[in-house]
RNA sequence: GCGAGCGUGGCGAAACCGGUAGACGCAGCGGACUUAAAAUCCGUUCGCCGCAAGGCGGUGCGGGUUCAAGUCCCGCCGCUCGCACCA
């Protein structure tokens, strides 16, 4: 009699011996010599609270590609850590009086226990957190080392600013202008900020892509856009008029009310097309005229509400404020135009302030349609008619032929904006130029929860470093979150930002701003490589050896920001000194982006969120179980602890294992697309697990080893045809494993585990093929279901672990199909199908489609005109 | 608003480089076993017409290219992600 899966005993006891052996441990490379590496890597977790199941798909396959590497013969580097800084540690802090500290180690230590449970392969002697001072003090060590190197500097930035909590708000705390807290409007502040100088390696950023072959092509599409190489032209506008109020400056020094305005176009032949100038709300000649002109004034002011988020700028109505100043068309000196102050142009991009093409530009025109100003239109789409074509609502923004236009007449665009350029550089009103969008990275905060910056304020000497040998300057712990007492602790602590300037001894401040968190996960990669160093970030040879990531998974919303701030990092380590390889500056070789898990959202009667434990199905209505009450069945969404549509991963161990876990997300949908978490697709799971042990026991003897040979009954008949499935599976495994396939990967594991049922018989032959077919499913699902497999291993007699067993190598001639079915058309549609060896000639295919008696009956009375006949494939017969 | 992606049975999906649409799983239906249920096993399931053989239609919608389109091109619709201080 077969007894039970038990995964509650199996599980525990697998991993304890997982974890004796040392089977997770990364070898160092004098360990591995022969062998080769993979450094496979997750994006690691914010330390948020509790693991649920939604998290688990993404350690998973990191796993599954982990393990299968090191089946595969690899010296294979699996770690974890955390990403600790943050946020919400200090709402946290606020809102429950507990410290930033205390709740990230408690949310940590309560992660770890659930990530363990998992059954992942993780070297966890190698696990970080980012706010651990031995990992802080090394990223201080690379800010001084970046500055050293001129790739660090300070400017003024605009940030979202409280007037009520007198904090600075991260643009998700702002909420349709207000602030959360305070529901206060929000103003915009100017602060003096560290940058990053990402923009030095914006040609490279760029032009390396093409070489991140295994990357997705939609990130590297994004990353392309992000950084946004643009070839334009800036064009300088001679001021004919301006407020008198404007003062006058001796010549030779800036003066708004005589200096030419520049604006930048990625468009100069639409030029005769300008209707007006338009700044950004914080461009210098919109900021001085505010000083004086109280409309304008408060233009800026409803500029600043808008806050800082570019998507809220963007979906904001346009409106914007005549200032007053009239400006000279290059090509014509007595064209005047006026100069506008418009909420729509970022003062973030170019030169913040654009020329208005109202016809060959949407954003224009629905700006001069607003206002009233004149346009015409100046590019002819094709097949237009130039006495009949007119702008009215839309903008025609592609490329067309040049009219209205004078000396551009007749040309197109893109000859047109070579002619433009010519001309305004022979008239000195402007020149060629490549614009980025790519921006340098602002990395201050003014938060109490991150990495100190290792700088010191003092009046005589200016922004001094931190000498290195004072490292690391760590956070201090006796700080306050009162609500009333807003601000950033770091900076109203008494004591701590008090010290010397370390160059001439004088009393001087620290920096109390700490670091953009985006730091912290920029070099994690690097130190998983050495990560007990206490001397250095990471040894040089160890980094070399390891890096790059072989293979990274996270999530498609870290496609541009994370990404390409980790790809600056490298590049900047390696100008820095501290690397040797990679190379060309790359992080990651591979990248997967998965898709998330989600789940139904349950309301209640009074309206809160229900965790679907809370609630269950009766007579096929979902009700709250407290209550009986009925549920709201709301959108299926990423499974949040905000809305509670969360399945916490211990319940779910207890209840049905690890492994359920791990093949229920790996089933069913694509790894790049969501999965939508559900009891029956759980139950799908539960059933396989309980059927491939049932088997397995049933089996109840050894399995035959790799080099055993076949008892010739095994080559026949039934047993054959299993033997054939199998070693067709270990092939398809095993290119679904490398292509990221893993539901076809659990597909294929039912079908073996459905023909492995289906062999009847004790027979010689049938116990061979019977024992090898379930020697190979617990190797091909090991990866998969870790614990399961080993148990289904060692009642197979199989040798040490699975874990470290060689993965199966299928034989060719079982695995080779050596007849093909042939579906032949007629005209497209199929009519019949015929068998034929593979790779037979294509005349005898042609020859034995057209004798087909279901297509002869096609054929009667029309003409064969064609016959295509693709090999192994397909056969189409045109007739008419 | 801008950039990117996705859309296939009742449901999750598969389909390699343009070559049999619906593998595999879930749910359903019919049956076997059973006092009964659960579990298990066998069969069946895209729609329409047909006793059947078979035929016709079908991959969000509308066009196009091709001997052949889920796959390529153009235009829509819907959903998801990112937009620089969430991580």
């Amino acid at each position: 009699m077969s007894s039970r899966y038990n995964h509650r005993e199996v599980e525990p006891k697998w991993r304890e011996r997982w974890a004796a052996a040392g089977v997770d441990r990364a070898l160092s490379p004098d360990e591995a010599k022969g062998k080769k590496k993979a450094y496979v890597l997750e994006m690691f977790p914010y330390p948020s609270g509790r693991i649920h199941v939604g998290h688990s798909r993404n350690y998973t396959m990191g796993d599954v590609i982990a393990r299968f590497r090191r089946s595969n013969g690899y010296n294979v580097l699996h770690p974890m850590g955390w990403d600790a800084f943050g946020l919400p540690a200090e709402n946290a802090a606020m809102e429950r009086g507990i410290h930033p500290k205390g709740w990230t180690y408690d949310n940590i230590a309560a992660m770890r226990e659930q990530l363990k449970l998992l059954g992942l392969m993780i070297d966890w002697s190698r696990e970080l957190a980012t706010c651990d001072a031995s990992y802080y003090k090394h990223q201080q060590a690379l800010f001084l080392a970046f500055w050293k190197n001129d790739l660090v500097y300070r400017k003024k930035q605009k940030v979202n600013w409280d007037p009520v909590d007198n904090t600075v708000l991260a643009n998700e705390q702002v909420v349709d202008g207000k602030g959360w807290r305070s529901g206060a409007p929000v103003e915009t502040r100017e602060l003096e900020q560290w940058m990053f100088k990402v923009t030095a390696y914006a040609e490279d950023l760029l032009a390396a892509l093409e070489k991140l072959e295994k990357w997705p092509d939609k990130v590297r599409l994004m990353q392309t856009n992000w950084i946004g190489k643009s070839q334009g032209a800036k064009i300088w506008w001679d001021i004919a008029e301006a407020p008198s109020f404007l003062p006058p400056s001796p010549a030779g020094e800036p003066n708004h009310a005589r200096d030419p305005v520049e604006v930048y176009t990625t468009r100069p032949d639409t030029l005769f097309g300008a209707s007006f100038l338009a700044l950004a709300p914080d461009h210098p000649l919109t900021k001085a005229i505010a000083e004086h002109n109280p409309e304008v004034a408060r233009f800026i002011e409803q500029c600043a509400q808008l806050g800082t988020s570019e998507a809220d700028i963007e979906k904001a109505p346009k409106f914007g404020v005549d200032l007053g100043v009239r400006v000279r068309h290059p090509f014509d000196p007595d064209w005047i135009l006026p100069v506008w102050g418009a909420n729509f142009v970022l003062s973030t991009y170019g030169t913040g302030a654009i020329f208005g093409s109202p016809a060959g530009d949407q954003r224009d025109l629905d700006f001069a349609n607003k206002y009233k100003l004149p346009f015409k239109p100046v590019v002819l789409p094709p097949g237009e008619n130039a006495a009949t074509y007119k702008v009215e609502k839309d903008a025609f923004t592609d490329d067309g032929t040049l009219y209205n236009s004078k000396f551009l007449d007749g040309l197109s665009t893109r000859d047109a904006i070579k002619a433009a350029v010519t001309e305004l550089v022979k008239l000195k009103a402007g020149e060629a130029t490549t614009q980025w969008r790519l921006r340098d990275w602002g990395v201050s905060r003014q938060r109490y929860w991150g990495c100190p910056i290792p700088a010191i304020h003092c009046a005589k000497c200016g922004v001094v470093p931190v000498p290195e040998k004072d490292l690391p300057i760590a956070l201090p712990e006796d700080v306050t979150f009162d609500k009333d007492k807003p601000g950033n602790p770091l900076d109203r602590h008494p004591t701590w930002k008090h010290t010397t300037c370390p160059q001439c001894d004088g009393a001087a401040t620290r920096e109390t701003d700490t670091l953009d968190t985006f730091v912290d996960s920029s070099w994690y990669f690097a130190r998983f490589t050495d990560p007990n160093n206490k001397g250095a970030p990471f040894d040089k040879k160890l980094a070399s050896y390891w890096l790059p990531v072989d293979q990274y998974v996270g999530g498609v919303e870290h496609a541009v920001l994370h990404l390409l701030y980790a790809r600056f990092f490298t590049r900047a380590m390696r100008d820095c000194g501290f690397l040797d390889g990679p190379a060309d500056g790359e992080p990651f070789k591979s990248l997967f982006t998965q898709g998330m898990v989600v789940h139904e959202t349950y309301k209640s009667a009074t309206g809160a969120w229900l965790l679907p434990e809370e609630t269950d199905v009766k007579d096929g209505k979902r009700v709250e179980l407290k209550s009986g009450g009925a549920v709201e069945v709301g959108a299926i969404e990423k499974m949040s602890k905000s809305k509670k549509n969360v399945v916490d991963l211990d319940a779910f161990v207890t209840d049905f294992g690890a492994d359920v876990a791990r093949w229920f997300v790996l089933s069913d949908s694509p790894p790049e697309r969501d999965v939508e978490w559900t009891a029956s697709g759980v139950k799908g799971a539960w059933g396989f697990v309980q059927r491939v042990w049932t088997l397995t026991e049933a089996h109840g003897r050894a399995a035959p080893k790799v080099e055993d040979t076949a008892p010739p009954s095994a080559n026949e008949g039934e047993a054959h045809a299993l033997r054939q499935l199998a070693h067709r599976a270990i092939e398809s495994v095993t290119e679904d494993i490398e292509h990221f396939r893993f539901n076809v990967a659990v597909a294929r594991s039912y079908e073996l585990v459905n023909a492995i049922a289906k062999l009847k018989g004790d027979d010689e032959g049938a116990v061979f093929a019977r024992g090898e077919a379930l020697r190979i499913l617990a190797q091909l699902i090991s990866p998969f279901m870790p614990h399961l497999a080993e148990e289904c291993w060692e009642k197979l007699g199989g040798e040490g672990f699975v874990a470290t067993a060689p993965w199966p190598v299928a034989d060719a001639q079982l695995a080779a199909r050596n007849v093909v079915t042939l579906p032949i058309q007629v005209n497209g549609k199929k009519r019949a199908e015929i068998e034929a060896p593979k790779g037979a000639a294509e005349a005898d295919v042609r020859e034995l489609a057209l004798q087909h008696a279901a297509v002869k009956a096609f054929l009667e009375g029309v003409t064969v005109r064609k016959v295509i006949v693709v090999a192994d494939r397909i056969v189409n017969i045109v007739a008419n």
